[in-house]
DNA sequence: GCGCTTCTTTAGAATTATTCCAAACTATAT
DNA sequence: ATATAGTTTGGAATAATTCTAAAGAAGCGC
């Protein structure tokens, strides 16, 4: 049978974790945490978290499904990938990177940000300033 | 008093392009297209488009809006432009260029395409051909 | 541990953006 | 003019997300 719970030590971190991060470490935000920050990092969307937490055992309302992920993005451990006006894309990886966005499948694949280069970004308008600079590589079945 | 509708031959030459698009040129799309390339470029999304065209004294139905935008999009009249996961923008100019998004009020800024360039973008999977490249700078009052 | 206060969760309603639908129209070719 | 195929439309339908008010847990002081 597949393992379907992180194990007790990672919930314990995830649970560290939160509270670092101003947050009670209530029993689903743990959960939630262990599921995302417990294997690789991939990408996700607020249905597929609230999908995988179901299969996982762990009751947790869509509703708060969106508002941990807000949280978490807020206190940046995850990060929000826009390419589609239609969902929004979580992302594991809070690191510098950007993205190949399959506009077939809607399959979204890091592109590690060492690779990726922009140059000429000009000086944004007064009194503003740059928080971030998205790159997205749109792709399709040639 | 302000001019309201565009001048009748910005509307006929609307009307010749909807036609080599491949587009009826109906009463309605020529109205929007009239709106839409009368002037310089601009971004626009459905809910706007529909406000002015109203404005103008053009009567459309969101959906036709709707429609046409994604019909001058498909016949690369317009492109369309993903900053934001709440709403959907269009711009006018179809030319390679980037934007700048601000986030606190969700405005939009062109940054010409020569200005900036990306360098590295990996070859993309087996069978699959880029797209296109966007680069989206997320900018904040400082 | 007990009670109190504050933060969280939740089910379901509400919102928002967008798409779908079937009926009424209209551009175009004949 | 007519017929035909492409369009428009209001309103219903969807989908993703947010809001709300009430019930449930955490954390704190005693």
């Amino acid at each position: 049978m597949a393992k379907k719970k992180p194990d007790k030590a990672s919930l314990d971190e995830a649970a560290a974790r939160l509270r670092s991060a101003g947050l009670r470490p209530t029993r689903q935000r743990v959960a939630l945490a262990g599921l995302l920050f417990g294997k690789d990092h991939h990408h996700l969307t607020a249905e597929s978290l609230h999908a995988q937490a179901a299969k996982a055992g762990v009751r947790v309302s869509l509703a708060t499904v969106y508002n941990t992920l807000h949280q978490f993005t807020e206190a940046g451990m995850l990060s929000q990938v826009v390419v589609d006006a239609a969902r929004s894309y979580f992302d594991t990886n809070t690191g510098a990177h950007q993205h190949f966005y399959c506009e077939d499948d809607g399959a979204l694949i890091d592109i590690p940000g060492e690779a990726i280069a922009v140059a000429g970004v000009p000086s944004p308008p007064k009194g503003m300033a740059v928080d971030r600079v998205d790159v997205v590589v749109r792709i399709k079945r040639a």
